[in-house]
DNA sequence: TGTACATCAGTGAACGCGCGTTCACTGATGTAC
DNA sequence: TGTACATCAGTGAACGCGCGTTCACTGATGTAC
């Protein structure tokens, strides 16, 4: 063994944060199932041991990794709702899955998640449709679950798909389509 | 070790199909990476050293038995655009993953599989459209990648999300959305 | 401020487990004559 | 049609591996006096 010294509490308490944050950025870029702890970990630059004085479980950090990718999500970005539109369904944003939207990227992951992880998801749904209130006030709330709906199937279908061309007008014409959409319910109000 | 008896070629042919088809189904509700090859032996009756007498490797099993998903999707079959909707936005759909449209149970898997898998959901997603042109004949190309994101993406956060009234919600809000955009281009024709 | 000692952040080996894949084996099926 | 033998679908144990979690241990940090 080596070099195993106690940290300070400052230290430690930016252990946790690191790990909450690395956690974050990998699940959304790998998957909550093929990220293992010691990824986590390693990550930091430390072994799996520790973990377990910070997290009570893997499950644990997951849901506290997905609630943190909301706070910094793309969403929660202010702004007009055309530079939100532009900034969510563009090409940048579908190649940074670690850094982008955890409702695109673990969408499929979640249902089959244990509650704690679930609830923070949902939370975060709900969080999306407030931000989209705010940009986009002429949509009614079921215009802006649509919409929501739309521009997350659109960014994870252009992940998907192996095509270049497909995926760039996948985010092109989600693009237009609700751009198009706002525009036309800003000029009724 | 106990009856391991040779099985006709006929048998052979119908054990394959069989496991094609378990996955597919198992894919679709447990995700590619939470089913394993005894999973889908085992749903069979069979024990998991004949697997490789069939497929080539897990891999090869999964980008089989995704296309095959998209062979009985709900996408697949035909009828009205309203008819379309009405089956696809339901809750009976979002509850039937194993039996539901692979565009939306895998869409997050797929981004992280190798390429065959990827192809073979590419192919689904052009399937998916060129269906939605024969029963929503007046969108344009653009128009239609936007519904399809749109409907993938309401039936995946659906299944995502903890609350079974935010989920309802989705599922409605989506459904009228887009009746009533394919109900406008309808009589614009 | 200085000293003695408890605390605890992080180490790295170990645990049991399930995975994908391989393998020797069984014995009915399929074929050559 | 009958016989001898090769084939091969499926068995179930075994392989190496990585997983989540536990544990005895180290030694600086934090605290009681």
């Amino acid at each position: 063994m080596e070099a195993a010294l106690r940290r300070s509490r400052e230290e430690a308490a930016r252990t946790r944060k690191s790990a909450v944050r690395a956690a974050s950025r990998l699940f959304r870029e790998r998957g909550l199932q093929e990220v293992s702890v010691s990824d986590v970990m390693g990550a930091l630059g430390l072994t799996v041991g520790g973990f377990y004085r910070h997290f009570e479980s893997k499950e644990a950090l997951a849901a506290e990794a997905c609630a943190a990718a909301f706070s910094e999500s793309a969403l929660a970005r202010g702004g007009s709702a055309d530079a939100m539109l532009r900034g969510y369904l563009s090409e940048g944003h579908r190649d940074a899955r670690g850094a982008g939207c955890p409702l695109a990227a673990l969408v499929t992951d979640v249902a089959r998640q244990p509650a704690a992880v679930r609830d923070s998801y949902t939370a975060g749904v709900r969080d999306g449709l407030a931000r989209l209130a705010k940009v986009a006030p002429g949509l009614s709330d079921g215009e802006r679950r649509a919409l929501l709906a739309g521009m997350v199937g659109a960014l994870a279908i252009a992940r998907a798909v192996n095509d270049e061309e497909l995926s760039a007008a996948f985010l092109r014409d989600a693009r237009r389509f609700w751009t198009r959409l706002l525009k036309d319910s800003d000029e009724q109000t």
